[in-house]
DNA sequence: TATTGTTATACTCTATAACTATA
DNA sequence: TATAGTTATAGAGTATAACAATA
């Protein structure tokens, strides 16, 4: 494999050093080696990219689209473990899926095996919405991040997804 | 270089699945493919480790930490320029930097060249402050993140980095 | 006229507490 | 007694608008 270095291809005023903040020309030195800021950083580039892509033209927020997506995956699944899966407390789920129902693109139908619990389900215009979101956002991040290859993109995939199941609970 | 699957170690009860979410037992499918996706899933863990090894024992909130370390490392420094590094608004960083201000761990000196503009640069108990809770945050991402080689790490840094150099502005 | 930094204010998101219904 | 879900409320964090001083 291969990294090349981000500022490989065209010229700027002046390179910047390898350690330095995206922008306002500033050195990270230390910083640079922690993983929460290098994340937080990349965070404002995914974020830029999901609000031009979905939240805008779909008037999703991230909490929305990614739960709109789990329902969309996990069809008869309970809010409880939307709340684990994404690490957000339980009146928030309420709230989201409220906007989201009131929408018609979930559905909320009773559990006969348990009645305190409920299952989640997309409606037919809230998995076309879910489908359609994650596509142009596939897409819009393939075209943002064309500096990575497809292979690094992968293994970044893949790394943050093991990061991301070193998680205390 | 080795991608050990995360589930290598330890047998669990039921081994999940590649695609599945870090906690809740959902199947990500296409959301595994969404960078932001992965950067929200994997922040979790990070703010995890950031809480318990700065957070707490320090009082500071990430973006306090972040501000105290990037004046540290960049002395004679302007607001505009933090501002533009961590992608905030300027009332932000004034309240920010105003809390790190009164505790004595930054100052704001004149600048002389541009009378509208300010120096930022920590105060001796600003650094040391900085230089510890680097070394703790360090230290804790490096002992929960095991599960990572140095060769990962290092990698998913770059990866990271060269993402966030993609930003917009 | 543009830029630096500040104040005041409103909005978004998330968390806690208290409650109902069921297990 | 514990769990699923809801409601109401409080708290973080961030953004916008309006302003002063300087370039």
């Amino acid at each position: 494999m291969r990294l090349t270095r981000h500022n490989s291809g065209m010229p700027k005023e002046r390179p910047s050093p390898p350690d330095a903040t995206p922008a306002g020309r500033l050195t990270e030195a230390c910083l640079h080696q922690i993983l929460g800021y290098q994340l937080a950083q990349a965070s404002i580039s995914t974020t830029g990219v999901f609000m031009r892509q979905v939240g805008k033209p779909f008037e999703l927020r991230p909490v929305e689209y990614t739960l709109l997506s789990l329902i969309n995956e996990n069809p008869g699944g309970s809010s409880t473990r939307l709340a684990k899966a994404l690490a957000v407390t339980a009146p928030n789920i309420t709230v989201w899926v409220d906007r989201l129902e009131k929408r018609g693109l979930v559905q909320r139908l009773p559990n006969t095996a348990d009645k305190r619990a409920q299952q989640l389900q997309t409606t037919a215009s809230g998995a076309q919405l879910a489908a359609q979101a994650t596509q142009c956002l596939l897409q819009g991040e393939r075209q943002t991040f064309e500096g990575l290859s497809d292979g690094e993109r992968m293994i970044l995939i893949e790394l943050l997804h093991k990061l991301a199941c070193q998680r205390a609970t």
